[in-house]
DNA sequence: TAAGTTTGTAACCACTTGGTCACATATTTT
DNA sequence: AAAATATGTGACCAAGTGGTTACAAACTTA
């Protein structure tokens, strides 16, 4: 038999991903890590210092918010700016599945073996969240509805429908989005 | 030893609703509550059925949303009345835990065990949005704010912050209500 | 009192969990 | 070639999971 550390290692990092993408928060395991990638979950503790130390990896590659932190460095001068930046960016918060896990993590447990990777993932989101700082009423107002945004995304995965708005549908979500344009011009009229 | 059904079955159950609130849906299980209650998981099969029974049990007595209920009741008919609405809904969303476990519980699974609690849970958030259907952007706007409230709601039991808010302090949860009262009269004028 | 039924317990089942261990096999170093 | 080190495996551990079974004790009915 062959023996490759970094291959390995890959091998564990990826089908930590992948599991916590497609499985969530709940479903990555230690066993199940191990199993999925084939390999002894010894090497698992070996490598990277078990659980916390996937997470740490995680963290630091920052392999999530790597493109929501893209749409971060555009110029946000006008409303019209800060209209298209929320509408990326939810969009983006969409088709992240990962970050969405992480999103979804945060809300069920908060540990010593999680709290790196939260961390880390908190001081990214504010960066997002330092452009609508000038109106006090507005900045909570926007905070809310990105907020909502993340709601009705993770609640999406497991359900359908939100009373008679439909999650499964674009036209739901080119309506929310329509609503925090609206709720953006009202402001700064 | 005495033996007394209706006692161990009230047993059972509050043990259920206290795991619940207190410890969150990854604590419930047949083990613990048997164990909380003092009394053999058996009983919980032979008198409810198991889990799933429990949890339909819950469904039909509704008491998570039933002092959100009170609240619907009320006529809606100025602006005042929907910001008056809006901030006591969110305010006893806040207070009460087992509403924001089984909210959060969806987020998390959907399957044939908890089926029934989230489509009556879901029914009965649904009579509560049925009275901002009059302008549809405002609509979504109230929707999507309303989610935020419930997003950091659930958030605030493991996260102190949010970016900079402080979701431990009364000052930010008024804020939020200011944002959506001012976006109320906004979309109103 | 005797028989039948309800209520309750504890042991047991197969399986999964995170974690450690001794050991074997490659690969390097001497 | 021999010794040392790096890599990988599978067995093992204690604890916990949901679920079942056999049995005992209490209460009801006959």
């Amino acid at each position: 038999m062959k023996k490759d550390r970094a291959a390995t290692e890959e091998k564990i990092y990826e089908s930590f991903l992948t599991l916590l993408e497609e499985k969530g928060p709940q479903a990555v395991g230690i066993n199940a890590i191990a199993k999925k990638a084939g390999v002894s979950k010894e090497l698992i503790y070996r490598y990277f210092g078990g659980m916390q130390g996937l997470l740490l990896q995680l963290a630091k590659k920052g392999d999530f918010f790597k493109s929501m932190l893209a749409l971060h460095d555009k110029d946000l001068a006008t409303v019209e700016d800060l209209k298209e930046f929320a509408k990326a960016g939810t969009q983006e918060l969409r088709e992240n599945k990962l970050t969405q896990e992480i999103l979804r993590w945060q809300l069920l447990e908060n540990n010593e073996v999680t709290r790196d990777l939260f961390k880390y993932s908190n001081k990214e989101i504010g960066k997002m969240f330092a452009i609508s700082n000038k109106d006090s009423s507005l900045n909570h107002a926007f905070q809310l509805m990105i907020g909502g945004y993340v709601y009705f995304t993770l609640l999406s995965k497991f359900n359908k429908k939100f009373i008679t708005t439909d999650l499964s549908s674009q036209e739901s979500w080119d309506n929310f989005d329509k609503a925090i344009g609206k709720t953006i011009d009202l402001f700064n009229k």
